[in-house]
RNA sequence: GUCUUGGUAGCUCAGCUGGUAGAGCAAUUGACUCUUAAUCAAUGGGUCCAGGGUUCGAAUCCCUGCCAGGACACCA
């Protein structure tokens, strides 16, 4: 445990008085709650006989004390309410001490109490608690950053994002637009999986430790299961196991499913992240895309009552329909290039004249999407479904019914960001080999992410899977465009951080001074003269400390007689 | 991976060309019975991220490391 605080000590100190006069700070009985802050908000003055007799639980988020009355704010899971709290209210009798050692002195801000009483409104206007009896729930030991605002300015903000993502319970206590985001990443998914079940498509979970990382490019997490004494991988993606649900026969299969990559993090990527993917039998990329701008425009209106949101400075309309273009009509609109019908050495010239660079393990359907990339996807800001993309970069992906070399896929993108991803599925097993083949042959030539070949998958399509249309959309891509959050952390409750280093315990580091024969008494001593082990007793100069340890018995007003120089020089031997 | 900015009290931040570590809020003690960023008075609180170096002297300058943010690269 690292050293206390001057107000954490002070706090351990409260707690302990708390517990002298016979309060547990810590209860263990349910405390009856019957009222919310937001509720009593919400229909108070406009109804006076309401919540004339309540009991309602919270956080004491600042205090107010003028002598014999006070004001608390109290923060509950709907919002904050005043208290006010009247000393011979709580304390009807001679005793006083409920109000005047444990409510002005031992309580803090961040502890957790309960009260009953009545609502009514200050003379300045604001709905109350007039508080006739006070419990303490649990006592706080650590000093909440203390956020301040008024006029809606905020002062002193708990802003340091090191903090916030890894306190993120702080975060949560102190800053109420985080808790928002949260619920409103609820009500994203809740809608999206009412607008599924209404239309009869089932819910389903697939495994996350797979043997054979498919239905994606990217690079897995590779972990080892000890029984079976194999590697097995953090799924990257769940369609494949999704597909062979469509063969089973379902009708529509979805999941929300927690992926991983073990590939580099910034604003938009988090190791681990949250997909959705649902496969619809009998259905192609056309009706997938008026299935997914209904189901967007649902979410703008639950969300924000309007289908017009405000992302990132652009105002973005989610008024279905989308707009629709293919791949290379969208390139040839920025870059004049008409790059269809092109071979492998014609795109890397024209890669060459429009400046997106190229290597050599680059094949066709990987130089169209760099020209792509570089060129186009930055400018679709409203939301426009990108059509019919190379084959060679579409592997699952049924060919196009007018032209082999493109697939039925769309991507759609907003403000610039690819969001959801789609397909006419590939259901020829005999095709779906070939192109894993060619997969291979790719990640032979040094793309590491090309995909591996799933035979039981392949068997599968053997069996017979119908036409089948696939969707999977980025939930946390799509939260933070619905909230407008600039980070993906904002939008993931624990974002993932190096490991905190935790300072080496002060007990354990005491235990090494005392086996050395050190007094007991002189080891916090020792530490606040920055001597933390016996090795650095040992390099010290022994005049010098000697005289420090004096100084700080003093300074610490430590009750220990003083220290015998020949007690301090055994220490040595 | 590269570049870049930052890390000082519980929180938010000052701290100039190197010279005794500061403010606001929070805390402690006291005053105050309808306040609301409550107010008033007094007080305490620091391994200036860590480790080296330069210097008579380092929060400050230099190097290395750790953590975080941002940009780029990679990546759906």
């Amino acid at each position: 445990m690292a050293e206390l605080s001057e107000q954490e000590q002070i706090r351990r100190n409260s707690l302990a008085e708390l517990k002298k006069l016979g309060i547990n700070p810590y209860p263990a009985a349910l405390y009856k709650v019957d009222a919310e802050a937001a509720d009593i908000l919400e229909r108070f003055p406009k109804d006076n006989t309401l919540f004339q007799d309540i009991s309602i639980a919270g956080r004491i988020m600042s205090r107010r004390i003028m002598g014999a009355a006070s004001f608390v704010e109290l923060q509950d899971h709907t919002g904050r309410i005043q208290l006010y709290i009247k000393r011979d209210e709580i304390c009807p009798e001679e005793d006083k001490t409920l109000y005047n050692t444990v409510f002005k002195r031992l309580l803090d801000i961040g502890d957790i109490i309960g009260v009953t009483g009545y609502v009514f409104v200050t003379q300045m206007g604001e709905t109350s608690i007039h508080v006739k009896s006070l419990t303490v729930l649990s006592k706080s030991l650590r000093p909440l950053p203390i956020v301040k605002e008024k006029d809606g300015v905020v002062y002193d903000a708990f802003s340091d994002p090191e903090l916030r993502y890894r306190q993120r319970y702080v975060d949560l206590i102190v800053n109420p637009q985080v808790r928002e985001t949260f619920v409103q990443r609820a009500l994203i998914v809740n809608e999206m999986r009412q607008y599924f079940n209404e239309q009869g498509y089932l819910e389903v979970d697939t495994p996350v430790l797979q043997s054979i990382p498919g239905g994606a490019a990217a690079r897995p997490f590779i972990t080892h299961h000890n029984a079976l004494d194999i590697d097995l991988y953090l799924r990257i993606a769940n369609e494949l196991y999704l597909k062979r649900l469509i063969v089973g026969g379902f009708k529509g299969v979805y999941e929300f499913s927690r992926n991983f990559r073990n590939e580099g993090m910034d604003r938009t990527h988090n190791p681990e992240f949250t997909c959705m993917e649902i496969y619809v039998a009998y259905k192609d990329y056309n009706w997938m895309m008026r299935f997914v701008e209904t189901m967007l425009e649902r979410i703008a209106m639950r969300l924000h009552g309007t289908t017009e949101v405000k992302v990132w400075g652009n105002d973005i309309s989610f008024k279905a329909p989308f707009r629709k273009a293919p791949m290379v009509e969208l390139i040839k609109e920025e870059t004049g290039v008409d790059v269809s019908g092109m071979d492998e050495d014609q795109l890397r010239e024209a890669c060459k004249q429009l400046g997106v660079e190229t290597d050599a393990t680059m094949g066709k359907g990987k130089l169209i999407d760099a020209i792509f990339g570089e060129k186009c996807e930055g400018k679709l800001i409203q939301p426009t479904f990108v059509t019919d993309y190379p084959i060679e970069m579409s592997p699952l992906c049924k060919r196009h019914r007018d032209n082999p070399e493109l697939t039925e896929r769309f991507e759609l993108f907003v403000c610039g960001k690819e969001l959801a991803n789609a397909y006419s599925e590939l259901n020829d097993p005999i095709d779906q080999l070939g192109r894993f083949q060619e997969q291979l042959r790719l990640s032979e030539k040094g793309d590491d992410e090309a995909m591996f070949i799933d035979m039981d998958f392949v068997r599968a399509l053997e069996y017979g899977m119908p036409p089948t249309s696939g969707m999977g959309i980025g939930i946390d891509r799509l939260v933070m465009m619905m909230t407008g959050a600039q980070s993906i952390q904002d939008v993931l409750l624990f974002p993932q951080m190096k490991p905190e280093v935790h300072e080496k315990s002060t007990e354990d580091e005491g235990a090494d001074l005392t086996a050395h024969g050190v007094d007991e008494a002189w080891v916090p001593v020792l530490q606040k003269a920055g001597v933390k082990t016996y090795e650095d007793l040992k390099t010290v100069n022994p005049n010098k400390l000697f005289n420090d340890l004096g100084g700080l018995r003093k300074k610490m007003k430590l009750d220990i007689p003083a220290l015998k120089r020949e007690q301090f020089d055994a220490w040595f031997n």
